[in-house]
DNA sequence: CTGAAAGCGCTTACAG
DNA sequence: CTGAAAGCGCTTACAG
């Protein structure tokens, strides 16, 4: 492995100087510099970027932590996360969670043992005094859906808005009895902002919420199939539409309404959420709240370098959902 | 920031101690262990990783460059890598190089510069000689899809097999145009072990490809729209299957087929290339060819480890295909 | 079982 | 414009 005093040796110069070299100082004659990019190029070496992190104490990495790298939600936060952070110089570690407990933990450690100069956090289990401090230092930002201690500054959406207008826009269709479909668990929903736009859209309407048309916990194409045979397994008391919080499993509803010949929006109307790739080609086209993702993934990345590099806060961008009518309304 | 003197302070036992008693080093009283691990809690002390990587000369991170993070096939790629590495103590980065030059050649920096233990390549477009070199020493894995230098070695399925199968299912149904739907370049074409499956089922039927049923560069949605308007334009001629080499592209000509009112697969039979989740929730459901990427992903992080450190190679698996068989057939 | 010291490959204040 | 030396936070061979 070539190092720098190899190169040192090659050119007869100082370490230092070669240093410098690399570092663009001022003070290197252009005669050396020449001479030393030569024997760099010819020794093909590399600054070790190791050695060079334990003097400048940064790696130039940031984490992001998701649950699912399969769910393309993530993948297109992900993507403009990484698209601002590599113009800023940063590479963005993707660390995905897996709903296991442990990960998580370990992804916080490798923040605290300094291989990562920041984290994004999309979710947060541990909110322990440690974490909090490291979300106060500005080491880890938190965007998206976090249900817990309402004092932690957030990036995200207008939740409840969202799925307010959502809910409206049915209930204003003549829509009666609309379910609620999301992935969230029962001991967070009195958290969850997007229910209670939706909630506060009933109400608007005088209509009462019914509890057998509430479904938790459905994550999957194959939760939405099944979500389906649930709602049918109602009777007379089945939905007429169906607002759900996630384009993935409104996708596994709607392919379940064609296996029972089911006539989608005649017999039941759906609303996703995200506005997947997937939303498009569905037929019908998949009605859907389109999250401002880019524009949330650039504001998160663009907070996190300038925690990480002590400057000013970038100004807010306004979050907007917008809800994309197609054929499934 | 706390670090290992900190600890040998607080303690009283040397830094050396402390070091062994991290490292699970034997030699180390169980008095001694139980002050220091004590102590580490109570000053939130985490190794400073990359003091540690400067001498362990490991950095246990694994770069996996793909193009396009947002695409299903790559990041079901990634995950069958990252559980893999995960489990031996690996951290994945994701890289993408959005088919734009220069990034990949950034990201072969970070190995040469020691951001990365190994890197796993997707594509590659540099094969210079020092890339060549880096081949040799297992360095770097390439995986997947790779059409230059055939003494390279590549992990990948039996292309040519997998669109042979394809091809000779359409053929053997009776259709007898077959359009071949590619994201390849028209330069490549001739090294695509893809193309010469097709071709090799067309020359069984004693049937000769026509140049018109041919479409290259198609890679997303969109193009597949426009692909499926392109051969509608093709009057008598048009084709009577399609074989596309991506379920992303066969989506979007599924869905302008609902457009134009063209029925599937009386009009056109499709058959995709990946099984992605969205194949499933098509209708009609898509017909494609199933890759095993979760195998891929596992056996070449597992090459990717044992070259790292320096172990025998696993036993490589079977890579089979397999048509999953839906309603567009 | 424990510790002093060298060294990993760099950068940078200090001196010239 | 150039260089000798200290030091970043660890690990490990050597000595006890």
């Amino acid at each position: 492995m070539t190092k720098i005093s190899d190169v040192a040796k090659k050119t007869g110069y100082s370490i230092t100087t070669i240093s410098r070299a690399i570092n663009d100082h001022p003070y290197v004659s252009d005669k050396a510099k020449k001479k030393i990019f030569d024997a760099m190029r010819e020794l093909d070496y590399y600054p070790n970027n190791v050695a060079q992190q334990l003097r400048g104490k940064r790696t130039k990495l940031i984490g992001v932590i998701i649950s699912f790298i399969t769910n393309p939600f993530f993948t297109h936060l992900v993507d403009a996360i990484d698209k601002t952070a590599f113009q800023a110089g940063y590479q963005i570690v993707v660390l995905q969670t897996l709903e296991e407990a442990g990960r998580e933990k370990k992804f916080i450690e490798m923040l605290k043992k300094h291989q990562l100069d920041g984290l994004i956090m999309t979710s947060l289990d541990d909110d322990s005094p440690e974490v909090l401090k490291l979300i106060e230092q500005g080491k880890i930002v938190v965007c998206n859906r976090y249900l817990g201690d309402q004092n932690i500054p957030v990036i995200r959406i207008d939740e409840k808005k969202a799925t307010y207008e959502a809910a409206y826009y049915l209930l204003a269709k003549g829509y009666k009895k609309i379910a609620y479909v999301s992935g969230n668990k029962q001991s967070r929903i009195h958290n969850d902002s997007r229910f209670l736009g939706y909630l506060q859209a009933l109400k608007e309407f005088n209509i009462e919420m019914d509890l057998a048309h509430l479904f938790l916990s459905r994550l999957s194409v194959t939760d939405g199939r099944s979500t389906l045979i649930d709602m049918l397994a109602l009777g007379d008391n089945r939905p007429d539409a169906i607002l759900v919080i996630s384009d993935e499993v409104a996708s596994g509803i709607l392919s379940q309404c064609h296996v029972l010949n089911i006539r989608v929006p005649d017999q039941f109307a759906i609303i996703g959420f995200d506005d997947q790739p997937t939303a498009e080609v569905m037929y019908p086209g998949l009605t859907t709240v389109r999250q401002p993702i880019k524009e949330m993934g650039r504001y998160v990345a663009e907070v996190m370098i300038s925690h990480i590099e002590h400057k000013s806060l970038p100004q807010a961008p306004e979050l907007t959902t917008k809800l994309v009518i197609r054929g499934t309304t």
